[in-house]
DNA sequence: CAGTGGTCTAGACCACGCG
DNA sequence: GCGTGGTCTAGACCACTGG
């Protein structure tokens, strides 16, 4: 038995094409177990030597899987089922103040708890004028300055996020805001002891497919969207001291709220 | 001036594949406004003559920009920049008591706040034994049996989600929620008329590429990936009275949340 | 009708992985 | 070295759109 067998034949007469047809039935073996998850799918030249067609023509039928996500090609190697990495669960009390006051990142304690190894890089830190729809969010003047922290995050070293915070220039200048290492708690901790303490935040989620920047940093496979979430951070005045842009392997994460009834 | 006046040449030599540069030129060009949103794209004849490839070799670069959702091919008229649609905004107390005693359902109230003009169809009810992991959600036992609504959402007669709610059978027989019309309020009314006065929702989300089924029931172009929410309503004794299932295409969405920070 | 994208063929040469 | 996928060519014919 050969790893073509489970798979049927094609018909050029009907209106679906052919490559489209083969591709409905990898999908249906992969859906259905025939091929489990890591797998190889048969290769190219065999299903050329199966469907009798050109090999241009199986190739767009495992491009369509690709760009689905459902599987991955190795060069050198073969096609292979999509392998399911672990995800991680992002709780909507997870920037509560009791939380913050383990001393640690939300990020760090999060990883650790579910047996994973945290890692932080790419840290870069600046100071500039806010562009337009920051300094708007932000509630500043046009030329205002923000301080700007950017940084991945990675797990078990698999990048698994980045994320760039702007935080208004009067609140973080002469503050470890500015630093790489922010201190115990975070930069939420640093606001806090300016006297801006954290009334809410405001989370906007969106989806859509990365760019190539992202593609890299996040080493993204082909067909995997993103999310990217932005959060607002305001204390209790009502001031907006903090916005955060991540930008997330869709893969990687469930996002989890919880909402009141009333 | 041609529409290919503003693109560069490609290098056969350098690493990065031809078809890639031709793609990274593309995409340079919508991302600085050469080709505006919904602009036609150079035609495949004009890149050909324009790159001195084969056709195959634009059709690729071409293809790269559509996984990305960044432009659509019309059969017999062109490539063009995709354009934006409205999107619509998911406040986190869209399912507040307050909205609910409008006696509308939460779609329609907030589409037709928006100025859109809201549909429902394709609805379909059942009564089953509900799958291992709804039974499991719910809290029911293995051969418990759910009422299953499933339905479409359109605005303005474009599709924009579809959703599956599960309600435990004890609660849903002999109520209007077995009626394709649940009556005002929606069937959160009928829970609550039922005395399961209702105190918070969980929702969990994930994104991904859609299936083949999602593609059409959504009307999804290409490289445009879905939102999977569910949500899970519970009442004041803490037992989960419902689960809706529900599928976006994360073009017309923004979801918005709002977190306490303690 | 001419121009557009959609499908398919039958080759070619290359780069990678692994034994 | 051989099998794998990656890139590219130069055609062919078809289906759709619009004037």
């Amino acid at each position: 038995m050969t790893s073509t067998d489970r798979l049927g034949q094609v018909d050029p007469t009907l209106d679906r094409a052919v490559f489209r047809q083969i591709g409905d039935q990898l999908r249906a073996a992969i859906e259905t177990g025939v091929f489990g998850e890591g797998e190889r799918l048969p290769s190219e030249t065999q299903l050329v030597a199966h469907y009798g067609v050109a090999r241009m023509t199986v190739r767009q039928a495992l491009a369509l899987l690709q760009a689905d996500g459902l599987a991955v090609a190795e060069h050198g190697k073969g096609v292979f089922v999509r392998q399911r990495p672990p995800v991680r669960r992002l709780a909507s009390d997870r920037f509560a103040r009791q939380h913050r006051k383990s001393g640690k990142a939300a990020f760090i304690v999060e990883t650790e708890g579910a047996g994973g190894h945290p890692t932080v890089d790419q840290i870069e830190i600046s100071d500039r004028v806010a562009s337009p729809p920051i300094a708007a969010k932000l509630g500043l003047a046009a030329d205002a300055h923000v301080v700007i922290r950017s940084r991945r995050y990675l797990i078990d070293g698999h990048p698994v996020e980045t994320a760039t915070s702007y935080i208004p220039a009067d609140l973080a200048r002469g503050t470890r805001i500015q630093e790489p290492n922010p201190g115990p708690g975070g930069i939420y901790a640093r606001l806090e002891e300016q006297g801006h303490t954290l009334d809410h935040f405001d989370e906007e989620i969106t989806g859509r497919m990365p760019l190539p920047h992202e593609v890299s940093a996040l080493q993204l496979g082909a067909g995997i969207p993103v999310f990217n979430l932005v959060r607002t951070a305001f204390d209790v005045e009502g001031r907006a001291v903090e916005i955060c842009d991540t930008v997330m392997a869709t893969d990687r994460y469930i996002l989890h709220y919880r909402l009141p009834a009333r």
